[in-house]
DNA sequence: CCTTGAGTCTGTAGTTGCTACAGACCGTAG
DNA sequence: CTACGGTCTGTAGCAACTACAGACTCAAGG
């Protein structure tokens, strides 16, 4: 398998090396449909392209920023469609910008307390504990 | 079932009720043995009282502030054995709240890219979008 | 007394996003 | 030619629930 110059016609275990996926990963977004089923060699092997590089990179990167599978499907459709507007793009992303932004303001809370209740301990070797009496309140 | 004064001998909607838990998560709960099997009526009804409900707010609490199942039951041991010390329970609390501020930090940086992503969008209806092209990048 | 409707019981399957097998192939180096 | 790795498939497992189906029980109304 001669691949000295730029990446064309890999198999699974190079393309999960070259995207840090896990090689069972892939698989799992051929069987979900957000990767294209690859061609195979004649005895059934996955053959891998740089198109296919770039689709899980991009899933990947998607997956990074917290997009769930069902959200980065919808972007892949309009990216497949071909008929994505920037507008729909723009709207998918600040919903989930808003999310994000939710999450943290709910860690925030969780750190609050957990500060608060963490500091009212005095750490002895006691067996009374503000940490537990506050969760059992 | 004369239960107007406080709770005692409640069954299953009751105490979901009481605790704002779903009725099928208090079941998992037993499963898993975090909640104690409650005693039955003859024909096999559960049977909860004060202690069970005490048991399982513990337990939403801590699911609240974003304890794992396997945690709570670390902290569930602790106090069941009567062996717990301060300084245990301190120190978990230490734990979480360090992986709270780890997860609360990886949120800020995605929420920085989802907004700078975003900002760079026009919002109009052509087909060149900014996120997916820094999505594919 | 009997029916009806709501509550409960059990076990099991579904969810999300993977990850990890087992057992059968294939392909190449020594 | 054989050994060792890679690949193939389907399936089961993880967290932490949630949601059934089908059987049972219970209290109230007629």
């Amino acid at each position: 398998m001669a691949d000295h110059v730029s990446g064309k016609r890999l198999q699974r275990a190079e393309l999960a090396r070259r995207t840090g996926c896990n090689l069972e990963t892939i698989r799992y977004y051929e069987k979900t449909g957000m990767m294209p089923d690859p061609p195979r060699t004649a005895s059934g092997y996955r053959v891998y392209d740089d198109a296919h590089i770039s689709r899980l990179r991009f899933i990947l990167r998607a997956r990074e920023l917290g997009f769930s599978i069902e959200q980065i499907r919808g972007l892949l459709d309009l990216v497949d469609g071909g008929t994505q507007t920037c507008a729909e793009v723009k709207e998918r992303t600040e919903q989930h910008l808003a999310d994000v932004r939710a999450k943290i303001a709910d860690l925030k809370r969780i750190e609050k307390v957990l500060a608060a209740t963490a500091a009212q301990c005095s750490g002895e070797d006691i067996p009374e504990c503000p940490v537990l009496e506050a969760l059992a309140s």
